[in-house]
DNA sequence: ACTATAACATTGGTCTGACCAATATATCAA
DNA sequence: TTGATATATTGGTCAGACCAATGTTATAGT
């Protein structure tokens, strides 16, 4: 028989925290002492399986901070995308296309397999973000409703529509901001933002997967079609 | 100013002795022990850093033999989600989820779109894939599969989808070259698959959307559905 | 009341020294 | 010479300690 290394064995449960969405971008892992006790090996095995997941690019330490899980996973797949978003506005159009078809997917997903702290963090990020639309912050509004989808597409429990997902709206949330300052002038169309999330969640608490695709379709729906006439609007400018 | 880690500059620096050529593929490091003396790092250190360069495929260890210089440098471009999609398995079932959805509706989108040259490509892929099955090249066969769901892909005209399909395509190369070699075992699964390729590229041809997206869907059901079967009886085998 | 600063706790970074397990090498008997 | 065995070497793992950067909290000054 072969011989297990155990920092091999450490690597793989860490990607497997991080795949099974336990552990999220962004998220900061356990100190090493308290990893390396849960686990039940020495903090030096520990080190060296975060040192092999650190040199894939997986995992970022910072001395005195932690350790965090990277969003290199999203970043492989966008960075190419940021230079070609910025020089041809045409592609928004296939982003927003592709979005559609993206979250309406992951919305009868989460309908049909979220767990009950999935159907938690959603709602929390809708009381969120209907406490952020009461106010006025602009970045408030955009980053609850970023987090609004990207709870959705967590709950879809399937790895590629969450990083996907969350790809997307990093390199959308620009144009989603402008969006959004938009509408919120217009009070109807604030309340209907905040009545067709209401309806995503309420479909995927009822676990009613095919009304939560549909009404999560319509509402990149409708978001796409005021962000495309902005991005009209933008183009009939400069030119 | 920054903290620059212990362990990545003593990766380094076994970097540069490989590239220099004091240490040629093949070649034998000298023991943690002395290797850690020589350097003025502790053993521990040391053995970070090589981690690191394990992990990037460009050191090999074995107990009580020594640590060896791979033969191979090409390593360092792998994108995460190989290894991923190697290590856990899991993974799979969501590639192939989202591939369902993604190539639906990229049929969807080229039955509505696609131009005469785009029409005329992927009749062109079908056909040169009906060649293929009547052969016994499985290689070939992969290839032409492949090149028709790229085609449809690109006949989508959004360019997220073209490309996202690229790269699905790729990373699940092994895994359809796999489960055609067994399908192709069964003549009436060769047909089916045949059958199947046919009927997108009609709805393709004659502009029904909501068909194409079905029978696209479908097929991608069906390879699904097998190659989930075959990735179980692996898992059995292994256990 | 608020801000800036100092003290403290937490966390990653490194070191030392020990013991275990797999491998390689030397030794010796048949 | 050959084959088994004892020994030395090497990577694998662990425990505990201390350092350095960072985050948090309490405090002093305005």
């Amino acid at each position: 028989m072969i011989a297990p290394r155990l920092a091999d064995v450490v690597a793989r449960e860490i990607e497997r925290r991080m795949l099974e969405g336990g552990l999220k971008p962004g998220d900061r892992l356990p100190s090493e002492r308290e990893l390396s006790a849960q686990l039940g090996v020495s903090r030096a095995s520990l080190r060296e399986a975060i040192q092999k997941l650190v040199a894939r690019g997986l995992l970022e330490s910072r001395q005195g901070g932690g350790t965090f899980v990277t969003d290199r996973l999203d970043t492989s797949f966008a960075n190419p995308w940021e230079e070609i978003l910025r020089d041809h506005p045409a592609v928004h159009e296939d982003m927003l296309e592709f979005r559609h078809m993206l979250e309406g997917r992951a919305a009868e997903c989460a309908a049909r397999r979220a767990t009950v702290a999935d159907r938690e963090r959603v709602r929390q990020s809708l009381a969120q973000l209907e406490e952020a639309f009461s106010g006025a912050d602009l970045d408030v509004q955009v980053d609850s409703d970023l987090a609004f989808h990207q709870a959705i597409a967590e709950a879809s429990h399937n790895v590629i529509v969450g990083h996907l997902t969350a790809s997307l709206l990093r390199l959308l949330r620009d144009n989603l901001r402008r969006n959004l300052s938009e509408l919120m002038q217009v009070p109807a169309a604030k309340e209907h933002l905040l009545a067709q999330h209401r309806a995503v969640w309420r479909a995927i608490e009822q676990g009613n997967a095919e009304q939560a695709r549909e009404v999560a379709a319509d509402h990149i729906g409708f978001v796409r079609q005021n962000l495309g006439r902005i991005l009209r609007s933008d183009a009939r400018h400069k030119a």
